[in-house]
DNA sequence: TGTACATCAGTGAACGCGCGTTCACTGATGTAC
DNA sequence: TGTACATCAGTGAACGCGCGTTCACTGATGTAC
């Protein structure tokens, strides 16, 4: 190996190094994220971060980009792993992927499907990773339709803007599903978000004792109302 | 009116005067609220304010109070105007009700139901205002439940743990309400929360464009999913 | 293989700013006799 | 009705701390000949 490419290398394990003591500030102080305080974690000054990031908003974009693809890595495993041709089963994967992972990474989770970061503007950068759990839900909904388990309601259904607009985002994202099975999509991909968001945020404290065995109820009905068959999901 | 009383009276206007500038501030800058941007604004000294309030803390729980207060009064108004035997109108009326006041107060909105503040521990004088949205919705699953319109599935679909939390749920705020209606009520509640939420923090950027229509056709989705009848609705 | 030079990580001081909270104080407004 | 006293809103200085970012620098590591 080069030396050259030792000294990327040891670049590159520097800026993860910085990403992970910055994650674990990110869960002690949530969105105020101080590169001092990153700095003094790891004994450097704080100006020596700039070698790694430009900026403390450069920063914080490279932990978004890193929570959208923890989370979607994360998703598509859940997806891959479950039974083929088990829609319900790949879609109760797919929650408590979702589910399971803002546990373990609650303020990774918080940054990116919380309230926005004041006075932060998320780059272009980030639509790609944003979009890897949207797509796993999207190849689930396209393979119901192939399957013929998800059969589309009447495009009528749906009154116009709505209709036009999901029809443009099917096409985009998830070919060959008709803007109503969408619909019906969306209702549950909310609901998912919903309910992760809820939970992490503190409403359900004293009110739901219970939570995975709640969440997994709620998610079964969404897939029930998604047209996904009952049976045959695994055990929760 | 006697002397005190009109310190007394002075004192609460400077009171709302001082939450009022702390909400503008909190629409620019998020929850990291300062409390000496807030006494600079008022041409105060920062000192002043804690004539008020014995903190910064104690601001935003005043603030955190008034506003589950004030989405609580919008959602009650927005429930008491429907026809009262029109319950899927009730449920649109609220729903949009809850939207259109997050709108008008995106901060307060995520202030309540976003990511919460780093550092802030609620105190329990919150927990009333909080539940009054949660109220609305309880008196609406009621009324369905009275009406007959709601049936209630047999009891047996919801897993143990579940029925059990959810019917003492019930038996405190949502008397007459059987478990599974609930499960079901959570399920809209749910899902009208984070369709809000993901509007507002910015999910749909890109994405929908007509977003109360958008808003409009879900809601109307899990209004028939909960079982009220589905005509008779004012339009959208 | 050895030397001159370039690259680059990390330092330390500084700039200019912000913050919440405390404390002794002034002066106006109210209260009691 | 007038006067002595108490209450209370608001001041201004200070404490002790934090922050992001810039800049000239040192010294080690790598590169080219």
């Amino acid at each position: 190996m080069s030396a050259a490419s030792i000294r990327a290398r040891v670049r590159a394990e520097m800026t993860e190094e910085i990403k992970e003591t910055a994650r674990r500030h990110l869960a002690a102080e949530g969105a105020n994220l101080s590169l001092r305080a990153v700095a003094r974690d790891l004994g450097m000054v704080s100006s020596a971060l700039y070698r790694y990031f430009a900026s403390r908003d450069d920063l914080l974009t490279a932990l978004i980009i890193d929570a959208y693809n923890a989370i979607g890595v994360e998703v598509e495993r859940a997806a891959a792993a479950a039974d083929g041709t088990d829609l319900l089963g790949r879609w109760l994967a797919i929650c408590h992927s979702v589910r399971d992972w803002a546990l373990a990474n609650r303020h990774e989770y918080a940054l990116i499907y919380g309230s926005p970061v004041p006075g932060y503007r998320a780059p272009a950068d980030t639509i790609g990773p944003a979009s890897r759990v949207t797509m796993a839900l999207g190849a689930l909904l396209r393979d119901g339709v192939a399957s013929g388990a998800l059969c589309p309601g009447p495009d009528e259904e749906l009154p116009e803007p709505v209709r036009g607009e999901l029809r443009a985002v099917a096409a985009d994202a998830f070919p060959g599903v008709p803007a109503a099975v969408l619909a019906r999509g969306m209702t549950a991909w909310l609901h998912l978000f919903g309910t992760v968001s809820f939970e992490l945020f503190g409403q359900f404290n004293n009110v739901i004792e219970d939570r995975r065995a709640f969440f997994d109820d709620q998610v079964r009905r969404t897939g029930r109302y998604l047209g996904l068959p009952a049976d045959a999901g695994p055990a929760s």
